[in-house]
DNA sequence: CGACACCTTGAAGAGGTTCAAGAAATGTGG
DNA sequence: CCACATTTCTTGAACCTCTTCAAGGTGTCG
């Protein structure tokens, strides 16, 4: 089942200095030789096919993983059967933080379309962080920012009605994928709505008929999953806070 | 106002060698040479009365702060008045990791009781870090520790009803404060109604009614911001998921 | 001792859940 | 490539948990 696709490294050129998304992903902000150097960060690149797992909790952590291409929710399970999803993760993003502390994953995360990822093995980093500071600036930065996304989830989910749940999900998704050069007024949902109405403690009807209700007021037009934004400042209106509040992006 | 209480480096003994608190807070694992250079890297402590802020939304990100007495809330704010408390912080824990993201800080830390913390600059912290390879994987586990503290929280607040709410809450602050010698079965409460029901994602009539509905229970016994618990595994019962879920201790 | 913040409890009301049914899309195997 | 099974989505209606509004009680601090 998880067997895992290492590929030859000098064939496929792994390398973070000729990656597109070196603006969004680790390197931001580094020298060429730095760059150069990071190169050597990667082992090797893994692709999961909708619906694998990349990890899942309890087991042991290794690394960390960059997102080249696809998409991925991340949960944690109760033993009760509960689980909870704690985010969605799109290229350039950085998972596998929660493992760390315990040397053992807490979460789950699971390809939502065929992704591949760049494995980034920790010790490797923690070598690396040593010798540059820039890179372990960096990563405490990604840590950083984790913690912030997280408490702006916190926020949507103790203060916020449904109507501006799904509004602050929207947009912020939107805002990230326009960051990678997408429409900045269309997406295309990769989750389900019970995947979206479990990140955002709702009900799935709850999320369809929100979503009804922005399209019977004109702010939205949904197709199944593909959403197209007609009225940007309507949904920006319904949180009546900075879109930035929740941003799981890379904001310096 | 913020009027910032340094202390004498060498007067008041500011040495994690020391500490009591040693066990819970930075120092962990370290050995007697790197627990002696780790000393130098307090810069002295500050004492914060209860209710003025240690460091608020916006304040310029310089150092992180372990709480050497006291208990703290964190909280975020948006334009449009509302709060959320993200978080209550007791002796040995460590705040301010969200200020390194963005060189400032987004959250407010409140002083629930009069309190003193160190002060631990991060530059000095980064560079120690490079030097040792303990004090590095420390730091990270820490951040790590924060986010998987921050998935326990939206468990919470994306999965459970009121009465599983408050049942987490208490086990876990009863847990931490087990973990630092007090009581197992007896808490005096920091924070008031409003600011449980707040950090819990509901209102203060709530936290009330639950506690209430708890007494009769026969679970706890309840005299203002005192509680006994009677009845742990009652209380256990109601989350029916083992207490470390939202653990915001120390694991390892 | 009085002012203020905090807590409790009741009653009415709203937002969201739950249950149910049907429609639409997607995937699978022949 | 089509037919069938399965998953996903939408919508309705009844119900329930929690909120909101209100009033009174309790504790605390100057």
């Amino acid at each position: 089942m998880q067997q895992e696709e290492y590929m030859d490294q000098k064939s496929l050129k792994v390398a973070c200095s000729s990656c597109n998304l070196r603006e969004l992903c680790l390197p931001v902000g580094l020298s060429n030789e730095e760059l150069g150097r990071l190169d050597s960060l990667i082992a090797g690149r893994r692709r999961i096919k909708r619906g694998e797992t990349l990890y899942k909790s309890g087991d042991s952590f290794t690394a960390i993983y960059a997102i080249r291409t696809g998409f991925f929710k991340t949960e944690v399970n109760t033993p009760d059967g509960r689980e909870q999803v704690t985010g969605f993760q799109m290229m350039g993003e950085i998972v596998g933080l929660d493992g760390i502390v315990q040397d053992h994953h807490s979460c789950n995360a699971i390809a939502l379309e065929d992704s591949e990822v760049c494995i980034m093995p920790f010790d490797r980093i923690e070598e690396l962080s040593r010798e540059f500071g820039t890179l372990q600036r960096h990563i405490h930065k990604i840590m950083s920012r984790e913690i912030v996304r997280d408490q702006g989830v916190m926020l949507i989910l103790g203060n916020m009605r449904a109507d501006e749940r799904l509004a602050a999900f929207l947009m912020n998704l939107v805002q990230r994928l326009h960051a990678r050069g997408f429409s900045q007024s269309e997406v295309i949902l990769r989750m389900t709505r019970k995947e979206i109405g479990n990140y955002l403690g709702m009900q799935l009807e709850t999320v369809s008929r929100t979503f009804s209700k922005f399209v019977d007021d004109g702010i939205i037009e949904v197709n199944q999953r593909h959403i197209v934004i007609k009225d940007t400042d309507a949904l920006k209106g319904l949180l009546s806070v900075p879109t930035s509040f929740s941003c799981s992006d890379q904001p310096q």
